[in-house]
DNA sequence: GTGACATAAAAGTCGTACTTTTCATTCCTG
DNA sequence: CAGGAATGAAAAGTACGACTTTTATGTCAC
């Protein structure tokens, strides 16, 4: 059922937090810690130690007398990637599928502008490679190939934006693009206009032209956004 | 010094994720409990449970017979709002700063556009109000009450674009026109271009004009990146 | 030099005892 | 009867000491 894990707290805490952001355990719901203990069958101390991990993601709040405390969705740090990876785990890895496909579709458009500007010729060469990568396995149902240079693509052009904060989000759409291979379509090829895009977009970028890399990479996105009826019809 | 805290953990997590954050300790530093243990004055319970807490942000990595080494920046959990936190109270702050305010530029477009489309009522009621604060507080040096209103405002159009992602960045928001405002100018009254540009958003919202609030809220975003040097000349 | 082996250092785990905060009840007083 | 102060107890917070497990490293034989 769970995961094995190779330490007592990994596995407590993968256990815990998959089954709080899973909604288990609605908001409100107090947890005590010896109980817990009990459950598990491990001391109080590891379970103390899973309890502040989860608080500082804000899933849970602990008070004396009172006991841990869930805490309602709105005030989990959902940009925690191991919240993110239970949420995908879990019963609404549609609905947060979503919300990262929204996500990206903001940041990623202005990360290619940026590496337009900043990317080395080495993340160039990177970037090139994978868009071809892509061309290569897009037809015949080599759907795992293809989908390591999109991820492989994606991650470049955040990296070479050189914004650091834009860089950390290469799991987050190694994640959602995984999801959506796995899920969604799996049978047909890619669309074959999203690969001439990646292409262009490699291009643009190697000749340093922000404003097509940008609007490139926004096409790029609305057609991940129609993929999902995140749109209006 | 150091924040004197309601709790030893709180405390000692303050001072040791400051201190990280702030780069003493340089990427491969090796830290021992019971050292830290002696060096805080506490047992080694309370270190154990503040290292888990520092290796959930990826801060650091414990590791058996060799010790808790702390990880290079790349590694950390930059979107942990007490990360942020930590980082804009130390010494990067101005790279911090540059960062989440090209991240703003990325995301509050998108958030604008899609509030138009999802707002209610009460939150466009809302933000007219907050732009109408801004409007009456940008002249005469009402700096602080000016903040509060640009914050507010802010921070509805995030959560009114009904994307719990965006939502959740209305704290760093809030952190970077705080420290804008604190540091920047503080002297002169803001820009009245940008004052009328929230207005005009706040417009676009009630008028459900999805394309006319992103291209605004574009607008207001070059202003925040050329306070700041980011873009080329 | 290379590989097996022994050593020891550090984190991981446990159990227990004690402290502190704070909710809830009771009881006293006006 | 209302309101507030004293009291009790429940749960987290902290400390300490003993033991286990992993693993980097040094050593020895070949």
């Amino acid at each position: 059922m769970t995961t094995p894990a190779q330490g007592l707290h990994s596995h407590v805490l993968a256990t815990l937090g998959l089954a709080i952001t899973a909604g288990e355990y609605p908001p409100g719901t107090v947890l005590r810690t010896d109980e817990l203990a009990r459950r598990f069958d491990v001391s109080r101390t590891v379970i103390r130690e899973v309890v502040r991990v989860l608080e500082s993601m804000h899933l849970v709040e602990s008070r004396r007398r009172v006991g841990v405390t869930v805490l309602p969705t709105a005030s989990w740090n959902v940009y925690d990637p191991q919240v993110i990876r239970w949420r995908l785990a879990g019963a609404d890895r549609p609905r947060q599928l979503r919300s990262l496909t929204v996500l990206r579709s903001a940041v990623e458009p202005v990360a290619a502008g940026l590496a337009a500007l900043n990317a080395t010729p080495e993340q160039c060469r990177r970037l090139t490679e994978e868009a071809l990568g892509m061309v290569a396995t897009s037809r015949g149902r080599q759907l795992e190939a293809y989908l390591v240079h999109d991820i492989a693509f994606h991650r470049v052009v955040l990296d070479a934006s050189g914004n650091e904060m834009f860089a950390r989000l290469g799991d987050v759409v190694a994640e959602v693009l995984a999801g959506r291979t796995h899920h969604h379509v799996m049978f047909e090829d890619p669309d074959p206009a999203a690969v001439t895009l990646h292409v262009q977009v490699a291009e643009a970028v190697r000749e340093r032209d922000a404003a097509r890399a940008e609007a490139l990479t926004r096409e790029i996105a609305v057609g991940a956004l129609k993929e999902l009826d995140v749109l209006a019809p």
